[in-house]
RNA sequence: GGAGGGAUGCCGGAGCGGACGAACGGGACGGUCUUGAAAACCGUUGGGGCGCGAGUCCCCGUGGGUUCGAAUCCCACUCCCUCCGCCA
Protein backbone atom coordinates (compact mmCIF):
# COMPACT_ATOMS: atom_id res chain seq x y z
CA UNK A 1 0.00 0.00 0.00
CA UNK A 2 1.25 3.48 -0.77
CA UNK A 3 1.96 6.18 1.61
CA UNK A 4 -0.62 9.28 1.69
CA UNK A 5 1.46 11.51 3.56
CA UNK A 6 4.27 11.21 0.78
CA UNK A 7 1.32 11.09 -1.73
CA UNK A 8 -0.12 14.31 -0.43
CA UNK A 9 3.41 16.19 0.05
CA UNK A 10 5.53 15.32 -2.82
CA UNK A 11 5.13 16.05 -5.95
CA UNK A 12 7.62 13.39 -7.69
CA UNK A 13 5.71 10.47 -5.77
CA UNK A 14 2.64 11.23 -7.42
CA UNK A 15 4.29 11.99 -10.54
CA UNK A 16 5.51 8.80 -10.53
CA UNK A 17 2.15 7.23 -9.94
CA UNK A 18 0.77 8.39 -12.51
CA UNK A 19 3.47 7.21 -15.19
CA UNK A 20 1.91 4.03 -14.18
CA UNK A 21 -1.66 3.39 -15.70
CA UNK A 22 -4.10 4.50 -12.68
CA UNK A 23 -8.16 5.47 -13.41
CA UNK A 24 -8.12 9.51 -13.92
CA UNK A 25 -8.91 11.28 -10.79
CA UNK A 26 -8.16 8.40 -8.14
CA UNK A 27 -5.44 10.12 -6.90
CA UNK A 28 -7.40 13.31 -6.17
CA UNK A 29 -10.33 11.14 -4.74
CA UNK A 30 -8.03 9.31 -2.37
CA UNK A 31 -6.54 12.85 -1.28
CA UNK A 32 -10.13 14.33 -0.84
CA UNK A 33 -11.20 11.11 1.13
CA UNK A 34 -8.09 11.43 2.90
CA UNK A 35 -8.44 15.03 3.94
CA UNK A 36 -11.92 14.44 4.72
CA UNK A 37 -10.90 11.49 7.34
CA UNK A 38 -7.89 13.27 8.84
CA UNK A 39 -10.79 16.00 9.77
CA UNK A 40 -13.09 13.19 11.18
CA UNK A 41 -10.29 11.72 13.45
CA UNK A 42 -9.31 14.87 15.14
CA UNK A 43 -12.96 15.84 15.54
CA UNK A 44 -13.96 12.08 16.96
CA UNK A 45 -10.73 12.22 19.12
CA UNK A 46 -11.89 15.43 20.60
CA UNK A 47 -14.83 14.06 21.51
CA UNK A 48 -12.99 10.93 22.86
CA UNK A 49 -10.64 12.93 24.90
CA UNK A 50 -13.97 14.47 26.51
CA UNK A 51 -15.86 11.22 26.90
CA UNK A 52 -12.52 9.71 28.83
CA UNK A 53 -12.37 12.42 31.13
CA UNK A 54 -15.91 12.47 31.75
CA UNK A 55 -15.28 8.92 32.74
CA UNK A 56 -12.85 9.22 34.93
CA UNK A 57 -14.31 11.97 36.94
CA UNK A 58 -16.98 9.10 37.74
CA UNK A 59 -14.45 6.81 39.37
CA UNK A 60 -13.45 10.03 41.87
CA UNK A 61 -17.04 11.43 42.60
CA UNK A 62 -18.62 11.09 45.64
CA UNK A 63 -21.85 8.25 45.50
CA UNK A 64 -24.31 10.98 45.35
CA UNK A 65 -22.71 12.95 42.60
CA UNK A 66 -23.25 9.90 40.23
CA UNK A 67 -25.75 9.55 38.87
CA UNK A 68 -25.66 12.79 37.33
CA UNK A 69 -22.58 12.53 35.62
CA UNK A 70 -23.32 9.19 34.35
CA UNK A 71 -25.86 10.76 32.77
CA UNK A 72 -23.52 13.43 31.36
CA UNK A 73 -20.79 10.93 30.15
CA UNK A 74 -23.67 9.39 28.63
CA UNK A 75 -24.83 11.73 26.28
CA UNK A 76 -21.13 12.63 25.39
CA UNK A 77 -21.22 8.73 24.20
CA UNK A 78 -24.01 8.74 21.88
CA UNK A 79 -22.29 11.71 20.01
CA UNK A 80 -19.04 9.98 20.09
CA UNK A 81 -20.79 6.88 19.01
CA UNK A 82 -22.35 8.78 15.82
CA UNK A 83 -19.29 10.46 14.73
CA UNK A 84 -17.29 7.24 15.37
CA UNK A 85 -19.61 5.26 12.92
CA UNK A 86 -19.03 8.23 9.95
CA UNK A 87 -15.19 7.81 10.81
CA UNK A 88 -15.40 4.11 10.26
CA UNK A 89 -17.34 4.41 6.69
CA UNK A 90 -15.09 7.62 5.74
CA UNK A 91 -12.04 5.21 7.16
CA UNK A 92 -13.32 2.54 4.64
CA UNK A 93 -13.67 4.60 1.75
CA UNK A 94 -9.99 5.62 2.13
CA UNK A 95 -8.88 2.18 2.49
CA UNK A 96 -10.40 0.90 -0.58
CA UNK A 97 -9.33 3.55 -2.51
CA UNK A 98 -5.71 3.86 -1.48
CA UNK A 99 -5.58 -0.01 -2.43
CA UNK A 100 -6.62 0.82 -5.95
CA UNK A 101 -3.09 3.42 -5.83
CA UNK A 102 -0.13 1.23 -7.48
CA UNK A 103 3.73 1.90 -6.13
CA UNK A 104 5.02 4.75 -8.29
CA UNK A 105 7.45 3.84 -10.95
CA UNK A 106 11.62 4.54 -10.03
CA UNK A 107 12.92 8.24 -11.84
CA UNK A 108 14.83 5.60 -13.98
CA UNK A 109 12.14 3.93 -15.15
CA UNK A 110 10.97 4.31 -19.01
CA UNK A 111 7.97 5.63 -19.46
CA UNK A 112 5.02 3.24 -21.78
CA UNK A 113 3.24 -0.39 -21.79
CA UNK A 114 4.54 -3.61 -22.60
CA UNK A 115 6.33 -2.61 -25.53
CA UNK A 116 8.23 0.03 -24.30
CA UNK A 117 10.57 -2.01 -21.68
CA UNK A 118 14.31 -0.32 -22.44
CA UNK A 119 16.84 -3.13 -23.45
CA UNK A 120 19.99 -2.73 -20.59
CA UNK A 121 21.71 -5.53 -22.68
CA UNK A 122 22.07 -8.54 -24.76
CA UNK A 123 24.46 -11.22 -23.85
CA UNK A 124 25.49 -14.36 -25.46
CA UNK A 125 25.46 -15.57 -29.06
CA UNK A 126 21.80 -16.35 -30.85
CA UNK A 127 21.73 -20.19 -32.75
CA UNK A 128 21.38 -19.58 -35.82
CA UNK A 129 17.92 -21.21 -36.76
CA UNK A 130 15.50 -23.11 -35.58
CA UNK A 131 16.35 -26.03 -33.52
CA UNK A 132 15.38 -29.18 -34.93
CA UNK A 133 13.02 -29.86 -32.98
CA UNK A 134 10.59 -27.43 -30.55
CA UNK A 135 11.46 -28.34 -26.81
CA UNK A 136 7.53 -30.08 -26.76
CA UNK A 137 8.44 -32.42 -29.55
CA UNK A 138 11.84 -32.98 -28.53
CA UNK A 139 10.73 -33.52 -25.03
CA UNK A 140 8.50 -35.70 -25.22
CA UNK A 141 10.64 -37.88 -27.92
CA UNK A 142 13.50 -38.19 -25.35
CA UNK A 143 10.81 -39.32 -22.74
CA UNK A 144 11.58 -36.30 -20.72
CA UNK A 145 7.97 -35.14 -20.39
CA UNK A 146 4.71 -36.94 -20.69
CA UNK A 147 1.13 -34.85 -21.26
CA UNK A 148 -1.22 -37.71 -22.65
CA UNK A 149 -1.81 -39.14 -19.45
CA UNK A 150 -1.15 -35.74 -17.31
CA UNK A 151 -4.14 -33.68 -19.58
CA UNK A 152 -6.59 -36.84 -18.82
CA UNK A 153 -6.07 -36.54 -15.65
CA UNK A 154 -5.59 -33.28 -14.45
CA UNK A 155 -6.48 -31.15 -17.90
CA UNK A 156 -4.87 -29.08 -20.44
CA UNK A 157 -1.37 -27.30 -18.96
CA UNK A 158 -0.61 -30.31 -17.11
CA UNK A 159 2.56 -32.74 -17.36
CA UNK A 160 4.66 -35.09 -16.27
CA UNK A 161 8.52 -34.99 -16.02
CA UNK A 162 10.41 -37.95 -16.31
CA UNK A 163 13.17 -39.98 -16.35
CA UNK A 164 16.82 -37.55 -17.20
CA UNK A 165 13.87 -34.74 -17.26
CA UNK A 166 13.54 -35.30 -13.37
CA UNK A 167 16.97 -35.49 -12.79
CA UNK A 168 17.83 -32.36 -14.72
CA UNK A 169 15.40 -30.47 -12.48
CA UNK A 170 16.84 -31.53 -9.18
CA UNK A 171 20.02 -30.54 -10.60
CA UNK A 172 18.94 -27.20 -11.59
CA UNK A 173 17.41 -26.31 -8.35
CA UNK A 174 20.40 -28.23 -6.74
CA UNK A 175 23.18 -25.80 -8.67
CA UNK A 176 20.86 -23.46 -7.75
CA UNK A 177 20.36 -23.13 -4.44
CA UNK A 178 24.07 -24.07 -3.27
CA UNK A 179 24.80 -21.08 -5.38
CA UNK A 180 22.37 -18.86 -3.57
CA UNK A 181 23.48 -20.69 -0.28
CA UNK A 182 27.47 -19.14 -0.60
CA UNK A 183 25.76 -16.07 -1.65
CA UNK A 184 23.85 -15.67 2.14
CA UNK A 185 20.38 -16.86 1.34
CA UNK A 186 18.77 -19.10 3.49
CA UNK A 187 17.20 -21.88 1.92
CA UNK A 188 13.18 -22.39 2.71
CA UNK A 189 10.87 -24.48 1.55
CA UNK A 190 8.00 -23.16 2.80
CA UNK A 191 3.98 -24.16 3.05
CA UNK A 192 2.56 -23.40 -0.35
CA UNK A 193 -0.92 -23.51 1.50
CA UNK A 194 -1.69 -20.11 2.84
CA UNK A 195 -4.73 -18.23 3.82
CA UNK A 196 -6.53 -15.33 2.57
CA UNK A 197 -4.87 -13.14 4.98
CA UNK A 198 -1.14 -13.93 3.80
CA UNK A 199 -2.56 -13.31 0.22
CA UNK A 200 -4.01 -9.93 1.31
CA UNK A 201 -0.65 -9.19 2.73
CA UNK A 202 1.41 -10.23 -0.03
CA UNK A 203 -0.53 -7.67 -1.85
CA UNK A 204 -1.65 -10.52 -4.12
CA UNK A 205 -5.58 -10.34 -3.03
CA UNK A 206 -7.81 -8.76 -4.01
CA UNK A 207 -6.06 -8.04 -7.57
CA UNK A 208 -4.85 -11.52 -8.66
CA UNK A 209 -7.48 -13.44 -7.30
CA UNK A 210 -8.87 -15.15 -10.36
CA UNK A 211 -5.21 -16.37 -11.05
CA UNK A 212 -5.41 -18.24 -7.72
CA UNK A 213 -6.52 -21.67 -6.85
CA UNK A 214 -9.08 -22.39 -4.04
CA UNK A 215 -8.90 -25.28 -1.72
CA UNK A 216 -10.78 -26.19 1.15
CA UNK A 217 -13.73 -24.21 0.99
CA UNK A 218 -11.70 -21.24 0.56
CA UNK A 219 -9.92 -21.90 3.87
CA UNK A 220 -6.91 -22.15 1.77
CA UNK A 221 -5.27 -21.30 -1.40
CA UNK A 222 -2.25 -22.79 -3.34
CA UNK A 223 0.36 -19.93 -3.93
CA UNK A 224 1.50 -18.94 -7.53
CA UNK A 225 5.04 -18.09 -6.02
CA UNK A 226 7.10 -18.43 -2.28
CA UNK A 227 6.91 -15.09 -2.27
CA UNK A 228 4.13 -15.20 -0.65
CA UNK A 229 5.49 -17.28 2.41
CA UNK A 230 8.59 -15.26 2.22
CA UNK A 231 6.88 -12.08 2.82
CA UNK A 232 5.36 -13.73 5.78
CA UNK A 233 8.33 -14.44 7.63
CA UNK A 234 8.64 -11.17 9.58
CA UNK A 235 5.31 -9.77 9.13
CA UNK A 236 4.78 -7.54 12.14
CA UNK A 237 8.44 -7.55 13.36
CA UNK A 238 10.87 -4.83 14.10
CA UNK A 239 14.30 -5.85 13.19
CA UNK A 240 17.53 -5.07 13.89
CA UNK A 241 19.78 -3.19 11.82
CA UNK A 242 21.91 -5.55 11.68
CA UNK A 243 19.38 -8.47 10.66
CA UNK A 244 19.55 -6.57 7.34
CA UNK A 245 19.84 -7.87 4.41
CA UNK A 246 17.93 -10.62 4.93
CA UNK A 247 18.10 -13.09 1.95
CA UNK A 248 15.97 -15.92 1.35
CA UNK A 249 15.94 -18.46 -0.92
CA UNK A 250 12.07 -20.13 -1.50
CA UNK A 251 12.00 -23.36 -2.95
CA UNK A 252 8.33 -24.14 -3.67
CA UNK A 253 6.04 -25.57 -6.22
CA UNK A 254 3.92 -23.01 -7.84
CA UNK A 255 0.29 -23.22 -9.33
CA UNK A 256 -1.34 -20.86 -11.30
CA UNK A 257 -4.38 -20.72 -13.11
CA UNK A 258 -3.34 -19.12 -16.08
CA UNK A 259 -7.00 -17.13 -16.50
CA UNK A 260 -7.07 -15.36 -19.76
CA UNK A 261 -4.47 -17.01 -21.44
CA UNK A 262 -6.44 -19.41 -23.97
CA UNK A 263 -4.75 -20.42 -26.88
CA UNK A 264 -1.45 -18.89 -25.93
CA UNK A 265 1.54 -21.54 -25.36
CA UNK A 266 -0.67 -24.11 -25.67
CA UNK A 267 2.38 -26.75 -26.63
CA UNK A 268 5.33 -28.86 -23.83
CA UNK A 269 5.66 -26.94 -20.32
CA UNK A 270 6.49 -23.18 -21.05
CA UNK A 271 3.08 -22.02 -19.29
CA UNK A 272 1.45 -24.51 -16.82
CA UNK A 273 -0.77 -24.74 -13.97
CA UNK A 274 2.09 -26.35 -11.77
CA UNK A 275 5.79 -25.78 -11.37
CA UNK A 276 8.46 -25.71 -9.34
CA UNK A 277 10.62 -22.70 -8.54
CA UNK A 278 13.26 -21.15 -6.65
CA UNK A 279 12.99 -17.59 -5.58
CA UNK A 280 14.54 -14.84 -4.31
CA UNK A 281 13.45 -12.86 -1.22
CA UNK A 282 15.31 -10.22 0.39
CA UNK A 283 14.85 -7.82 3.41
CA UNK A 284 16.84 -4.71 2.67
CA UNK A 285 17.67 -1.43 4.68
CA UNK A 286 15.53 1.10 2.77
CA UNK A 287 18.67 3.37 1.94
CA UNK A 288 20.29 0.29 0.03
CA UNK A 289 17.44 -1.38 -1.97
CA UNK A 290 18.59 -0.30 -4.72
CA UNK A 291 22.27 -2.26 -4.37
CA UNK A 292 19.98 -5.41 -3.07
CA UNK A 293 18.62 -4.91 -6.47
CA UNK A 294 21.06 -5.03 -8.98
CA UNK A 295 22.95 -7.97 -6.55
CA UNK A 296 20.03 -10.12 -7.11
CA UNK A 297 19.59 -9.38 -11.01
CA UNK A 298 23.89 -10.09 -11.53
CA UNK A 299 22.76 -13.21 -9.44
CA UNK A 300 20.26 -14.27 -12.25
CA UNK A 301 22.08 -13.24 -15.07
CA UNK A 302 25.25 -15.50 -13.38
CA UNK A 303 22.79 -18.10 -13.66
CA UNK A 304 21.14 -17.92 -16.61
CA UNK A 305 24.46 -17.11 -18.39
CA UNK A 306 26.40 -19.71 -16.53
CA UNK A 307 23.47 -22.11 -18.20
CA UNK A 308 25.06 -20.91 -21.69
CA UNK A 309 21.61 -19.20 -22.45
CA UNK A 310 21.77 -16.29 -24.70
CA UNK A 311 19.65 -13.57 -22.72
CA UNK A 312 19.11 -9.74 -22.65
CA UNK A 313 18.15 -7.43 -19.52
CA UNK A 314 14.76 -5.50 -20.09
CA UNK A 315 13.91 -2.30 -17.96
CA UNK A 316 10.48 -2.95 -17.64
CA UNK A 317 8.47 0.61 -18.43
CA UNK A 318 6.33 2.06 -15.59
CA UNK A 319 2.85 1.02 -17.42
CA UNK A 320 4.05 -2.65 -17.33
CA UNK A 321 5.55 -2.86 -13.84
CA UNK A 322 2.19 -4.35 -11.90
CA UNK A 323 1.15 -2.81 -8.71
CA UNK A 324 3.67 -3.31 -6.14
CA UNK A 325 7.33 -2.64 -8.22
CA UNK A 326 9.14 0.45 -8.48
CA UNK A 327 11.52 -1.10 -11.13
CA UNK A 328 11.73 -4.13 -12.60
CA UNK A 329 14.11 -6.36 -14.80
CA UNK A 330 13.66 -9.06 -16.96
CA UNK A 331 15.65 -11.50 -18.14
CA UNK A 332 14.40 -12.62 -21.54
CA UNK A 333 16.11 -15.82 -23.08
CA UNK A 334 16.20 -16.79 -27.06
CA UNK A 335 13.60 -19.21 -27.75
CA UNK A 336 14.86 -20.73 -30.80
CA UNK A 337 11.70 -22.09 -31.82
CA UNK A 338 9.98 -18.69 -31.83
CA UNK A 339 12.95 -16.86 -32.87
CA UNK A 340 12.53 -14.36 -29.99
CA UNK A 341 13.29 -13.70 -26.81
CA UNK A 342 10.85 -15.12 -24.16
CA UNK A 343 10.74 -13.67 -20.50
CA UNK A 344 12.48 -15.80 -17.84
CA UNK A 345 12.86 -14.65 -14.56
CA UNK A 346 12.34 -11.18 -13.17
CA UNK A 347 13.73 -8.94 -10.23
CA UNK A 348 11.45 -6.12 -8.54
CA UNK A 349 12.32 -3.36 -5.83
CA UNK A 350 9.06 -3.09 -4.01
CA UNK A 351 10.24 -0.50 -1.86
CA UNK A 352 8.08 -0.37 1.42
CA UNK A 353 5.02 -0.73 -0.60
CA UNK A 354 4.51 -4.34 0.63
CA UNK A 355 6.26 -3.72 3.87
CA UNK A 356 3.68 -1.44 4.63
CA UNK A 357 0.73 -4.13 4.95
CA UNK A 358 3.07 -6.64 5.96
CA UNK A 359 3.94 -4.39 8.79
CA UNK A 360 7.78 -5.37 8.47
CA UNK A 361 10.45 -2.91 9.70
CA UNK A 362 13.80 -2.21 10.68
CA UNK A 363 14.78 -0.63 14.03
CA UNK A 364 16.62 2.75 13.68
CA UNK A 365 18.07 5.99 15.56
CA UNK A 366 15.26 8.27 14.33
CA UNK A 367 12.73 6.02 14.83
CA UNK A 368 11.24 2.51 13.02
CA UNK A 369 11.21 2.59 9.40
CA UNK A 370 9.48 0.42 6.99
CA UNK A 371 12.20 -2.14 5.42
CA UNK A 372 11.93 -2.69 1.65
CA UNK A 373 11.50 -6.17 -0.30
CA UNK A 374 12.79 -7.28 -3.28
CA UNK A 375 11.97 -10.56 -5.06
CA UNK A 376 13.49 -12.43 -8.24
CA UNK A 377 13.74 -15.62 -9.74
CA UNK A 378 16.63 -17.40 -8.79
CA UNK A 379 15.33 -20.43 -11.08
CA UNK A 380 11.68 -21.20 -12.70
CA UNK A 381 12.67 -24.32 -13.21
CA UNK A 382 10.38 -25.91 -15.81
CA UNK A 383 10.32 -22.88 -18.36
CA UNK A 384 14.44 -23.03 -17.96
CA UNK A 385 13.96 -26.91 -19.34
CA UNK A 386 11.93 -25.34 -21.60
CA UNK A 387 14.86 -23.23 -22.99
CA UNK A 388 18.03 -26.20 -22.11
CA UNK A 389 15.90 -28.05 -24.17
CA UNK A 390 16.00 -25.95 -27.61
CA UNK A 391 19.57 -24.87 -27.11
CA UNK A 392 21.48 -27.98 -26.05
CA UNK A 393 19.89 -30.44 -28.52
CA UNK A 394 20.73 -31.63 -32.16
CA UNK A 395 17.03 -33.32 -32.58
CA UNK A 396 18.19 -36.70 -30.92
CA UNK A 397 20.95 -35.67 -27.87
CA UNK A 398 20.89 -33.33 -25.11
CA UNK A 399 24.02 -32.29 -23.67
CA UNK A 400 24.01 -31.20 -20.03
CA UNK A 401 25.34 -28.24 -19.64
CA UNK A 402 28.87 -28.25 -17.80
CA UNK A 403 27.64 -26.73 -14.35
CA UNK A 404 24.62 -29.14 -14.14
CA UNK A 405 26.63 -32.17 -14.93
CA UNK A 406 28.46 -32.50 -11.12
CA UNK A 407 24.64 -32.33 -10.15
CA UNK A 408 22.97 -34.78 -12.27
CA UNK A 409 25.62 -37.54 -12.79
CA UNK A 410 25.32 -37.54 -17.04
CA UNK A 411 26.63 -35.22 -19.42
CA UNK A 412 24.18 -36.08 -22.53
CA UNK A 413 21.26 -38.41 -23.57
CA UNK A 414 20.52 -39.35 -26.52
CA UNK A 415 17.45 -41.44 -27.86
C1' G B 1 -11.87 -36.23 15.70
C1' G B 2 -13.23 -35.81 21.47
C1' A B 3 -12.13 -33.40 26.68
C1' G B 4 -9.74 -29.58 29.43
C1' G B 5 -6.14 -25.26 30.24
C1' G B 6 -3.89 -20.92 28.34
C1' A B 7 -2.40 -16.20 25.17
C1' U B 8 -0.07 -9.46 28.90
C1' G B 9 5.97 -5.34 26.99
C1' C B 10 12.82 -8.07 24.59
C1' C B 11 12.01 -12.53 28.17
C1' G B 12 9.61 -14.31 32.70
C1' G B 13 5.44 -12.91 35.35
C1' A B 14 1.38 -9.96 38.34
C1' G B 15 -3.03 -7.51 37.37
C1' C B 16 -11.12 -6.67 43.22
C1' G B 17 -14.63 -3.20 35.94
C1' G B 18 -12.41 3.11 37.66
C1' A B 19 -5.57 5.27 40.19
C1' C B 20 -3.01 0.34 34.32
C1' G B 21 0.35 1.52 28.68
C1' A B 22 0.44 -1.84 32.68
C1' A B 23 3.53 -3.94 39.40
C1' C B 24 7.77 -7.07 40.15
C1' G B 25 12.07 -9.89 38.36
C1' G B 26 15.55 -10.72 34.42
C1' G B 27 17.89 -8.90 30.06
C1' A B 28 19.63 -4.79 27.20
C1' C B 29 21.45 0.27 27.01
C1' G B 30 23.64 4.82 29.50
C1' G B 31 26.19 6.49 33.91
C1' U B 32 28.97 6.28 38.86
C1' C B 33 32.90 3.35 40.92
C1' U B 34 37.55 0.56 38.80
C1' U B 35 44.15 0.37 35.82
C1' G B 36 40.47 -2.80 33.08
C1' A B 37 36.52 -6.01 34.20
C1' A B 38 33.02 -8.14 37.62
C1' A B 39 29.96 -6.78 41.64
C1' A B 40 27.23 -2.79 43.65
C1' C B 41 24.48 1.62 42.97
C1' C B 42 21.68 5.42 39.86
C1' G B 43 18.97 6.11 35.42
C1' U B 44 16.74 4.68 30.59
C1' U B 45 14.13 0.92 28.06
C1' G B 46 6.99 -1.21 23.70
C1' G B 47 4.39 0.09 19.13
C1' G B 48 1.32 3.15 16.00
C1' G B 49 -1.96 7.33 14.20
C1' C B 50 -3.41 12.68 13.88
C1' G B 51 -1.54 17.64 14.69
C1' C B 52 3.13 23.32 12.90
C1' G B 53 2.81 22.83 18.06
C1' A B 54 0.80 22.44 22.93
C1' G B 55 -1.19 17.99 22.79
C1' U B 56 -4.36 14.00 21.88
C1' C B 57 -6.11 9.21 20.38
C1' C B 58 -5.40 3.88 19.68
C1' C B 59 -2.98 -0.92 20.82
C1' C B 60 -2.65 -6.34 26.84
C1' G B 61 -3.55 -12.93 20.47
C1' U B 62 -7.58 -11.16 16.46
C1' G B 63 -12.59 -9.37 15.63
C1' G B 64 -17.22 -8.09 17.75
C1' G B 65 -20.36 -7.00 22.25
C1' U B 66 -21.85 -5.21 27.43
C1' U B 67 -20.70 -0.54 30.34
C1' C B 68 -20.35 6.37 31.77
C1' G B 69 -15.65 3.38 32.08
C1' A B 70 -12.73 -3.25 29.87
C1' A B 71 -6.13 -6.23 30.20
C1' U B 72 -10.19 -7.45 33.69
C1' C B 73 -17.19 -9.45 31.94
C1' C B 74 -19.71 -11.89 27.31
C1' C B 75 -19.44 -14.07 22.13
C1' A B 76 -16.71 -15.75 17.82
C1' C B 77 -12.10 -16.82 15.59
C1' U B 78 -6.74 -17.99 15.58
C1' C B 79 -2.69 -20.07 17.93
C1' C B 80 -0.23 -22.83 21.99
C1' C B 81 -0.21 -26.69 25.93
C1' U B 82 -2.15 -31.40 28.40
C1' C B 83 -5.03 -36.01 27.88
C1' C B 84 -7.69 -39.71 24.59
C1' G B 85 -8.30 -41.59 19.54
C1' C B 86 -6.09 -41.93 14.66
C1' C B 87 -1.90 -41.56 11.45
C1' A B 88 2.65 -40.78 6.96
Amino acid sequence: MIDLKRLRDEPDFRAGIERKRVAPGLIDDVLAADDARRRLLTEVEELRARQNAASKEIGKAAPDERPAKIAAAGALKDELTAREQVLAEADATVRDLALRVPNPADPGVPSGGEDDGVVVREVGTLPAGPPARDHAEFAEALGFIETVKAVEMSGSRFASLMREGVLLELALVNWVVSRLVAEGFTPVVPPVLVREQAMEEAGFFPTDRSQVYEVDDGELFLVGTSEIPLSALHRGEILSADALPARYAGVSSCFRREAGTYGKDTTGIFRVHQFDKVEMFVYADPDHSDDEHERILALEESIVGGLGLPYRVVNIAAGDLGAAAARKYDLEVWLPSEGRYRELTSCSNYRDFSARRLGTRVRGEGGNRLVHTLNGTACAVGRTLVFLWEHCQDGDTFVVPDVLRPFCGFDHVTR
